[in-house]
RNA sequence: GGCCCGGUGGUCAAGCGGUCAAGACACCGCCCUUUCACGGCGGUAACACGAGUUCGAUUCUCGUCCGGGUCACCA
């Protein structure tokens, strides 16, 4: 068969070689040992935190080599496709400062020398590629229908083989040129196929940046390189633009690493080095027991979005997400407590190789550090931004003064060690909750080790000291002195010492008052919450009685 | 099922031939403290199992078991 006139056959338009692309993209300039990495979404509308992961992985890796961090679009599937979704990741990624200096920029921009970053817009480059594989005899046209192909499939397993395009099985393999010319004559829909030298008993390694030595068998499948609609499925993709746009490092999800093989053959028939791959884990969840992946379906806490929604702060999950990364980071992190995280020395060596569980608490925790060190004015601006579009209410409330909700976060925050009481700001309403009338529980309960006499009693006697003048010291010492005659004692350790000559001591006595003034046992510092809450509301929440 | 990958406390994980097997989150206790937190100190808790190799295995090899991934004209 006379490859080249197939291929003139099959596309008779293309007239570039792979060899002119290599010259429109040249390999780029950049100092040694720079990665030039990629994120490679489908606009599908939906972003999963291992999308997000994957993302921060490349920047980190770009960062701190000094390389390349750019942003493809991988809309080979056009049944997938979401309209909105470009903007989606864009807005996304920005949102946690994720930004790629090159490539796709907005739905309709794109910076770079290597472009076009979208992947339906590089048809005539695949099919450059493809040719030259026609020629070579690496690839075939491929006539059959999806019913052939599932009664192949139906075929092998009743005899128990391997299923799939392949050997003996591949039908257009060896069509003849006539064969193929009549069924293009036709008008008939065809796909390009790889013509699969490979040997299922020999072995190809890869060196995998995270997972180290990858051996497997050679693949034997005649995957297909181009679709019938003229577009190829990520495989071929893959290998023509992280060609041609010098990709060093392709950072992916693990659930790649099956496909390698036909990766690493794809790139040898086109005469082409393979890229370094760093094939990065899933994040897992624990379900009944069972570890599996984040479920776009089950699992809300899988979505992007979903962090957004309950106000985690960006920079908490970034942290938690390095940490998982890299678990050297949180002792890093500890000694460089301020550092942009882009000075973290980032490694892929140690990655682990297994999946994390993703673990809420800990991330809470994380963002619970995160915000405690924000500014009152920063924890301000965040909260209101995020009410605005999650919480009309509590936009209002912080709204309507913003100098009195300044004072509440203020409140305990600028302390040798703030207080860490909010991970993300839906927890915000809760929390200045009994500042604000119009959400404030009046329905108090207090705690059962409580009688009522001495509640009513503490309350009583304490709105008859209290004064909005006092300083901290002074208002301690009138917390102290109405203890005595109710049978309390203002002294911790006497109390301690002797518990049954006493009801309680002072701490229970501010208890009583907390809680009347708060309807919690737990609160940061009473008394600022008492100058704060005012004179009048002070004494109004004084009189409930039980 | 075939092919890959993995298996250290509840979770994330250091360690990679000799360690009383780090640290963080969570949990418990104590201290500090007017309360609540924060913080400090301390504690409970782990090398999946079985064979090898070795003077010695968590570390190396093999097997078993368990877990995960993948077998599309989806990425």
């Amino acid at each position: 068969m006379d490859y080249n006139k197939l291929a003139d056959l099959l596309y008779p338009n293309i007239t570039k070689t792979p060899a002119d692309y290599d010259e429109i993209y040249p390999p780029r300039e950049l100092p040694q040992g720079a990665k030039v990495v990629r994120f490679a979404p489908s606009p599908t509308g939906y972003m999963h935190i291992g999308n997000l992961f994957s993302a921060l992985i490349d920047k980190l890796a770009a960062d701190s080599s000094n390389g390349i961090f750019y942003l493809r679009i991988e809309d080979t599937d056009k049944k997938r496709e979401v309209d909105d979704a470009i903007d989606h990741i864009i807005s996304g990624l920005s949102s946690y400062g994720i930004i790629p200096q090159e490539g796709i920029m907005s739905q309709i921009d794109e910076i770079g020398n290597y472009g076009p970053y979208k992947q339906s817009l590089r048809c005539e480059i695949y099919h450059t590629f493809a040719k030259e594989l026609i020629q070579k005899g690496y690839a075939y046209p491929c006539f059959c229908s999806e019913d052939d192909l599932a009664a192949n499939v139906e075929q092998q397993e009743k005899e128990g083989v391997q299923t799939g395009y392949y050997g003996k099985w591949a039908k257009c393999r060896d069509l003849t040129f006539e064969e193929i010319e009549e069924h293009i004559n036709n008008g008939d829909s065809f796909v390009i196929r790889l013509k699969s030298q490979g040997d299922e008993n020999k072995k190809i390694i890869v060196n995998d940046e995270i997972k180290g030595k990858l051996e497997m068998p050679e693949n034997t499948q005649d995957a297909v390189l181009i679709k019938s609609d003229g577009i190829p499925p990520y495989a071929f993709a893959h290998a023509v633009d992280d060609h041609l746009m010098r990709t060093t490092h392709v950072v992916r999800g693990d659930e790649w690493v099956s496909s390698l093989p036909t990766h690493i053959q794809i790139h040898q028939y086109l005469g082409l080095k393979a890229p370094k791959y760093a094939h990065i884990s899933p994040i897992m969840k624990l379900d009944d027991g069972n570890k599996r992946k984040l479920s776009k379906r089950k699992d809300p806490e899988a979505a992007v979005a979903y962090y957004e929604e309950v106000g985690y702060p960006e920079g908490g999950v970034l942290e938690y997400l390095m940490g998982i990364a890299n678990s050297n980071f949180e002792d890093w992190r500890r000694a460089n407590p301020d550092a942009d995280l882009r000075s973290f020395p980032f490694s892929f060596k140690k990655m682990s190789a297994s999946g994390a569980l993703f673990d809420l608490l800990k991330l809470n925790d994380v963002c619970k550090n995160v915000i405690s060190k924000m500014s009152a004015e920063e924890v301000y601006d965040y909260a209101i931004g995020w009410a605005e579009k999650y919480d009309k209410e509590l936009y209002t409330l912080l709204g309507s003064d913003s100098d009195f909700a300044v004072e509440i976060f203020k409140i305990d925050r600028y302390n040798k060690k703030p207080r860490k009481d909010i991970y993300a700001w839906s927890q915000v309403k809760d929390y200045v909750s009994y500042f604000y009338n119009e959400i404030f529980d009046k329905n108090i309960t207090f705690p059962e080790d409580f009688a009522k006499e001495d509640i009513n009693a503490i309350l009583e006697a304490y709105a008859k000291v209290y004064d909005e003048n006092h300083d901290k010291d002074q208002w301690f010492e009138t917390m102290k002195s109405i203890c005595e005659p109710l049978g309390y004692t203002p002294n911790v350790k006497e109390y301690k010492a002797d518990p049954d000559k006493f009801k309680g001591h002072v701490g229970d006595v501010s208890t009583v008052i907390r809680v009347a003034v708060t309807n919690r046992t737990n609160t940061p510092d009473l008394y600022s919450i008492l100058k704060l809450l005012g004179k009048d509301e002070v004494l109004a929440r004084l009189s409930v009685r039980v």
